[in-house]
DNA sequence: CAAGGCTGA
């Protein structure tokens, strides 16, 4: 069929235009029965220009001098297609209730998958040798089908068969379709093992988990006796756990001959499994997608997220039907875009098409994540403005144009410093790909690159920064401390991270009393490594045990390790929010025990849903937190550590709390500043703290996160003498002697004790 | 007086 426009090489501005135009020619537009229909179209569209061009004027944007008229367009060039494969698909039946039809056609689906082609020399493959890495693109089939034919030719009977994903919902939902295809009640023969949810049962031999509970499960079975194959899926996403898993499946398949694994990615850097498997033969299989096309830019484009805007509106004015799709780095952006095209759509009432704009990034409360998912009414078009989200996370029907200006926001870690920030990065190709991809999932799509075909070719690198190059090191040390491997310099990572973050994550374990002088673990670290938290958190929890706190530091935990997502504070209400905040710093407290706090005045409300809304509190993060705390409760059994609640006595609590976190002491200056005790560096008390202003004059902080300055994030006050107290073997009376200040007896001359 | 992408146990 022929498209109303292609955004082709030599397209000028007024063929472009007239395209636009030529749409309310339709004569199935809505204002057909109006004979003047059009020529009030073409009026209310130049009125519009003109409101929305003064409209412009008191934003407060940078870049003045940019004319907000739809004729301000971005040229692009048509420069590749990504060949789409098999573009025919069943067409659903809905008409099914018997069940002996419902299962014979499922297996006839099953065998129109590109898979099915390959089954027979697949499974040679697999007998022939013990390791396997699978090239599958998207939807060939690969997750569901592989484990079944495993089980058909009979390597069930040896042991389970594993297959790991790197998300929860995807081990979930692959594993309830297996189930179905099989015919058999899902938890039974097929099964899924994520945190919180076993699924699984002593008939399961084909078990779906995500990357970290297998990881989890070396713990307590280091030679994975109990399976026979171990398929690592979706292996180019390069997670911490899948890297970790590397390393392990590859040690253990050299006295287990008898195991098989595969290792399947979608990427072309197979060469590089293959290499790092000791030149495991390659198998590729096709996929079945829709073809798409790539637009790039003709020239750079300064500011992108002016070019996403234009290329918006663009693509809504002048392509056939078929919603956008936006990837856009963080919540900032996302509502700023968000605004800037309700603004410039503003007036034009029906004289475009409804514009249908829907913001979506991971803290986005659930109610309004809702609103992506559902269908485009007839004759409106959707705009998704989504974070990476998008990329992987989730799915959304009907996207037929993506735009993707080639940044994402990247976490890295300074070992040195011990910070972390978020940085906006250019992507990847992989990742530019993989987005791409995004827009052929129902039909063909095309991708309007905000870039030029020069700076993909030669800016953009390869892949990603695996994870493990790029974070603290101290949960992964432990792990595979506890799994008995000592020499950590020389084990065989596939990409293997900094040994500056490797000696880091030593050091501070050495310091927790995890490991010994001989970098063994001790009691205290295979304690610690029975938490699935960070190694400050743990020792944090085991250490309450000291200060018959227990129950109230495992709150504290299970808050801290939700992150920063817990007080919801949106834009429009912020002050509403930070009052409702501070309703849990009343003592000055410090924001550790608000978070316990918080933690308890929700759980007297028997866990309200209304009691959040009430308080600016994200519902999601509070059940994350409930069930990370019963989860933690269950583990104090194992630890032999008895759970005992003393709320009253707050020093208790902030003792257990520095025994974990005494590596992150800082004190007051004259200049009001803060200054860590070792490693010296100028640090500052975030403003969301509850101690922002009291600014006491020793602190315990949870994290440091470089953003506009080197900010402490999560702060108590503490007192000096607990850290020799609790740490000697890390400080000194000197680190800690008040100088510049008369002696004071103890207890006096603090801030808000 | 900030501004946090996404996962996972």
């Amino acid at each position: 069929m022929p498209e109303a426009y292609d955004m082709g090489e030599n397209v000028n501005q007024e063929k472009r235009f007239s395209v636009a135009i030529q749409r309310y020619k339709d004569p199935e537009a809505k204002d057909k029965m109006n004979p003047f229909a059009e020529q009030e179209a073409w009026e209310e569209h130049q009125i519009g220009k003109s409101k929305l061009q003064f409209g412009s004027k008191d934003r407060k944007r940078s870049s003045d001098d940019y004319q907000y008229v739809f004729e301000d367009s971005i040229d692009f060039v048509k420069s590749s297609v990504i060949e789409g494969t098999q573009p025919e698909y069943n067409s659903d039946q809905e008409d099914i209730d018997a069940k002996d039809i419902l299962k014979r056609e499922l297996q006839d689906e099953r065998k129109t998958l590109p898979i099915y082609k390959f089954r027979d020399e697949l499974l040679k493959a697999v007998e022939e040798y013990q390791v396997i890495v699978i090239v599958g693109e998207t939807g060939s089939g690969k997750t569901t089908q592989i484990p079944q034919y495993l089980h058909e030719a009979g390597y069930t009977a040896k042991g389970k068969v594993a297959c790991t994903q790197p998300r929860r919902v995807a081990a979930m939902s692959v594993s309830a379709r297996v189930s179905q295809e099989m015919g058999v009640k899902l938890g039974h023969e097929v099964g899924y093992s994520i945190r919180f949810e076993d699924c699984t049962s002593e008939k399961t031999i084909i078990k779906y988990m995500t990357d970290g509970m297998l990881l989890r499960e070396f713990l307590g079975e280091p030679d994975l006796a109990s399976y026979s194959v171990v398929m690592v899926d979706e292996a180019h996403e390069r997670t911490l756990s899948t890297d970790i898993l590397f390393g392990l499946v590859k040690d253990i398949s050299r006295f287990r001959p008898d195991l098989k694994l595969l290792i399947s990615s979608a990427t072309l850097d197979a060469e590089k499994f293959s290499d790092y498997f000791d030149s495991a033969p390659i198998f590729k299989i096709p996929g079945r997608r829709y073809p798409v096309e790539i637009h790039y830019t003709k020239a750079p484009e300064a500011d992108y997220i002016d070019a996403a805007i234009v290329t918006v509106l663009q693509i809504h004015v002048t392509q056939p039907p078929g919603d956008i799709l936006v990837f856009l780095t963080g919540q900032e952006e996302i509502e700023t875009v968000d605004e800037i095209l309700k603004h410039r759509t503003r007036g034009l009432g029906t004289k475009i098409s409804e514009l249908i704009i829907c913001p979506i990034y991971a803290n986005l409360p659930t109610e309004l994540q809702a609103k992506i998912f559902e269908p485009t009414p007839e004759g409106a078009r959707k705009v998704v403005l989504a974070t990476n989200i998008a990329e992987t996370s989730l799915t959304i029907d009907g996207i037929k144009y993506v735009i993707d200006p080639g940044f994402c926001k990247i976490k890295s870690y300074n070992p040195r410093t011990g910070m972390e920030s978020l940085l906006i990065n250019p992507i990847s190709k992989a990742s530019a790909n993989q987005r791409a991809g995004r827009s052929g999932r129902t039909g063909p799509g095309k991708c309007f690159r905000l870039y030029t075909s020069y700076n993909y070719m030669h800016d953009l690198e390869d892949n990603t920064v695996p994870e493990i190059q790029r974070t603290n090191l101290a949960n992964v040390v432990l792990t595979l401390k506890s799994l008995g491997i000592h020499d950590l310099v020389n084990f065989d990572f596939m990409d293997p991270p900094p040994s500056e973050a490797l000696l880091k994550a030593l050091e501070q374990l050495f310091a927790l009393s995890a490991l010994n002088s001989r970098g063994e673990l001790t009691k205290t670290g295979r304690r610690m490594a029975e938490f699935p938290l960070d190694p400050m958190l743990s020792k944090m929890i085991v250490a309450s045990e000291k200060y018959k706190c227990s129950d109230e530091v495992i709150s504290i935990a299970s808050m801290l390790s939700i992150g920063n997502s817990i007080f919801y504070r949106p834009k429009d209400k912020q002050v509403h929010a930070d009052n409702a905040r501070l309703n849990f710093h009343t003592g000055n407290v410090g924001d550790h025990i608000a978070l316990l706090n918080v933690y308890s005045s929700w759980k007297e409300t028997d866990y309200s849903t209304q009691w959040c809304y009430e308080n600016y509190i994200q519902v999601r993060s509070m059940k994350r937190a409930r069930d990370i705390r019963d989860q933690l409760e269950g583990l104090m059994e194992r630890v032999e550590i008895e759970i005992c609640s003393n709320a009253s006595d707050l020093d208790a609590i902030k003792k257990a709390i520095t025994s974990g976190f005494f590596h992150h002491s800082a004190r007051l200056q004259r200049d009001g500043t803060y200054k860590t005790v070792k490693n010296p560096q100028t640090v500052h008390i975030h403003p969301s703290s509850g101690l922002a202003e009291i600014r006491p004059r020793w602190v315990v902080y949870h994290e440091l996160v470089l953003t506009t300055k080197e900010f402490m994030r999560q702060v108590t006050e503490l007192k000096p003498e607990w850290l020799v107290e609790i740490a000697p073997h890390y400080y000194q009376l000197k680190d800690v002697d008040d100088s510049g200040t008369k002696k004071l007896p103890k207890g006096q001359g603090r801030a808000a004790l």
